[in-house]
Parts: structure tokens; C-alpha cells; sequence
DNA sequence: ATTATCTATAGATCTATAGATAATGC
DNA sequence: ATTATCTATAGATCTATAGATAATGC
């Protein structure tokens, strides 16, 4: 019985080939490339196996597609607030928060690309040079503004790689550590979404107070 | 040519069902779960793939082994560090250091735990009965602590399970980016010691830092 | 005619077990 | 006798493609 058990993802307008697509990122950002078959892609979208093959070819080409797309999309908003009025703490504050709200958005992210970059470490060569001049561009925007605020004595002196690593590693790692946190405190999906905003603030605290002079 | 490839973990005393053991450590450790097989497995170990299921009878099985092990490990040397002559800020910085002490050791673990935690979420709930009151043991007497040392305004308030989060993030998140800062620093796995060496004192500043009332 | 979709299947794994043989403990 | 190890294989995937049929664009 029930033989076509279409996902949440049919019909309505979308063409088949994006149908595929949106199934395909839902289940690669929820389980990782191997735990991913094209038979379950096929099922959540709603249609046979061989179409997922006709229209991205193999299971490496799709996940390619989907990978680059996210991992541009994470890039392009990467400390992006640049406002001339506001102090470097003010900015860095702001290009916390935007971050943290991005992952937010895209909760399966992180796990995403830790595990591809993990796995699959060669891909990064690729991701490099599909971003360009993109990522040394704001590096060395932000690596000017810290430099700056140092001398001015706005906060004590950090290597700007180290305070990215901070910013990412606080922002990121909570929302891989999801699971583990909802296991610990036995909050429920809603809960967890109070949990998400005071630790969005908590975050921007503490590194903001870890940089005073 | 070359039938018999045995890993690096041939012979020497070792019982096969040890090897068999670290071998798969290795390969689960590294490149996880689902893209691990029983024949890799063996391969690494020098042995046939029906031995692997002789000792251990199923892959979960064997994986199931490898990872308590490792939780049970990582649990029971988390903020193990307790010097009635230290202030709060110091023994926390020697917590900290130590905690990060214990993932160098371990590089490949949390991929391992996270990868798990993602993809299969039930197994928090084994994990739970199998540490039993160890977590909460450690929670309470560092929650005594942090209120304490804000009482005494020796710190900020904060909460104690976001200063968990804060220590751990720091320290965890850095070794699941290692592939990512080799490819942007270009560092060597030498010169990635180093690196390392500076994290490690610039995560436990960092938070002290942040602490500062 | 061309494009989208389906059914069917080849070929490659991969896990797990059955059954044979070799090694070891009495 | 028991335990350790091997060879062989059944059965379950899973990816990718071939070839048939249905839908769409002129």
C-alpha cells in the first residue's frame, strides 16, 4: 500500500528538477553524503530514482551543486556589517550577531561542512578557488580595522585569525552541539528556540568583554 | 600484487581482536561511521573481513564499543582538575587547558562524537545511562563554584552551563576546523604544532578575559 | 522532435553467516 | 576440544544506465 508516499515537496509550481534539489539539501545537511541515498532523495521528492540520475548525472554532481551553493551563500555574509559611525566594538558586535542569525537560518549547516571538510579535505581546494579573492578581501579588511582599534587602545592586542576562530567557534559549535544540549537540559524544539537567543547574546558578550584592554 | 597489505598495526604481541580494535578506532575516528566498512576494517588490521564480525559480530556492534570507550573517556576527565589553594580563575584556566590537553590527544574524537550526535541522535540517551551521575556530579560542584566566585565578585554573572559551552566550543571547534586552517595558514602538520601551542593559551585568556567583572 | 518520467537491470559494494581448516590448550 | 582464522557466498543495498512510454513544444 501507499506506493508513491510523496515528501512535503511535490507539485506546486516547482519544477521537478528543484523539487530534487530541496529534497537532496534536506537530506545531505541532516545526515552527511554517505548516509544519504539517491533512493531516499528520489522518495522525499517524490518521484523515481533514475530521475535524480537524469537530472544531476551522479550522486557526487548534486552534492557538489548543493555544497557550493551553501558554502558561497556563508561566505558572501561573513562580517559584512560596515558601517563608517559605529566603534569597532559596535561593528563586531553586529557581525557577531549577523553570523550567529545566518547559522541560525541554516541550522544543518555546520555540521555540513565540518563533515565534508573532515571527510573529504581535498574539496576545500575547490571551494577556494570557486570564492576567489572573496574570503582574503574581508580578511584583510577586518585585519586592518583590528589593528587599528588595537593601536587605539579600543581593545587588548588579539591576532585576527585567533579572534575569527573565536567568533566561529562560539557560533558555530553551539548549534552542532544542539543534540547534546537539548539532551542535557530536556528542553523541547520551542524551548530550545529561547535557549538559541540568549546564547546569541551570550556569545556577542563574551567576546566583546574578552577583548576589553 | 601485494595480497596482504597488513596496516601499520600488525603482529607485535597484540592480540588480533586488539588490532582489530584499533584499527577500527582509526578508520571510525577519521572518516566516521557510514563511511567506514568492515572490509576496510579488516584490511587495516591485516586480517579477512569475517574475523572482524567473529569478535565483534556486527559493525554497530564493534562501533558502539569504540565510542562508550571514547565518551566514557572524554567524560571522566572533564574539569577533573580541583586545587583547594587556586583561586576560581585560576583553576579554571587549568581546567580549560587541561580539557583542550585531552582533544589534542585525540584529534579525531570530536568528529566522531559529533558526526554521532547528528546523525543518531538516540544513542545520547545510551550514552546518558552509561555515565550515570558522573555529568551532574561535575555540573553541581562547578555550578557551586561559578556562583560562588560571582558572590565574591571575583567574576561576571553568567550562567554556568553558558560558561561550559563557551570552554568547550573554544576548545572543540578548533581541531574540527584543522583542515580549514591548514588550507587558509598553508601550515604543515609541523608547523600546525605550533599553531595549536598558540591556541591553546589564546582560548583560556580568552575566556578568563571575558570573566572579568 | 524533444524533454520528462518510468521500469528494469547490470555491476559494485557491503554486512553477516556457514562451513572448512589451522592453531592451541589440555 | 576449543578457539582462531580463512574461503565462499547469500542477500541486501546502492549507483548508474539502457530503453520504454508519457508529456510538451512546435
Amino acid at each position: 500500500m501507499a506506493e508513491t508516499i510523496p515528501g512535503d515537496m511535490a507539485d506546486s509550481g516547482k519544477t521537478m528538477e528543484q523539487t530534487i534539489l530541496e529534497a537532496a539539501e534536506k537530506l545531505f545537511l541532516g545526515r552527511g553524503y554517505a548516509m544519504t541515498s539517491t533512493t531516499m532523495i528520489a522518495r522525499e521528492a517524490g518521484c523515481n530514482q533514475a530521475l535524480v540520475h537524469y537530472y544531476f548525472r551522479t550522486k557526487e554532481n548534486l552534492f557538489e551543486t548543493i555544497f557550493k551553493n551553501k558554502v558561497t551563500l556563508f561566505a558572501s555574509r561573513f562580517f559584512t556589517v560596515d558601517d563608517e559611525r559605529l566603534s569597532f566594538t559596535d561593528k563586531l558586535r553586529k557581525n557577531i550577531e549577523a553570523h550567529f542569525d545566518i547559522i541560525a537560518a541554516n541550522p544543518g549547516l555546520p555540521f555540513l561542512l565540518i563533515n565534508e571538510f573532515t571527510t573529504n579535505p581535498e574539496r576545500l581546494a575547490s571551494i577556494k578557488k570557486n570564492l576567489g579573492e572573496l574570503p582574503s578581501g574581508i580578511y584583510n579588511r577586518l585585519d586592518a580595522e583590528v589593528r587599528q582599534a588595537i593601536a587605539e587602545g579600543e581593545i587588548r592586542p588579539i591576532a585576527t585569525l585567533d579572534l575569527i576562530l573565536t567568533v566561529v567557534s562560539l557560533n558555530v559549535f553551539f548549534f552542532l552541539m544542539r543534540p547534546v544540549v537539548q539532551q542535557i537540559t530536556g528542553a523541547t524544539d520551542d524551548q530550545f528556540g529561547t535557549i538559541i537567543a540568549i546564547r546569541r547574546s551570550e556569545v556577542a558578550s563574551t567576546i566583546i568583554n574578552s577583548l576589553k584592554p
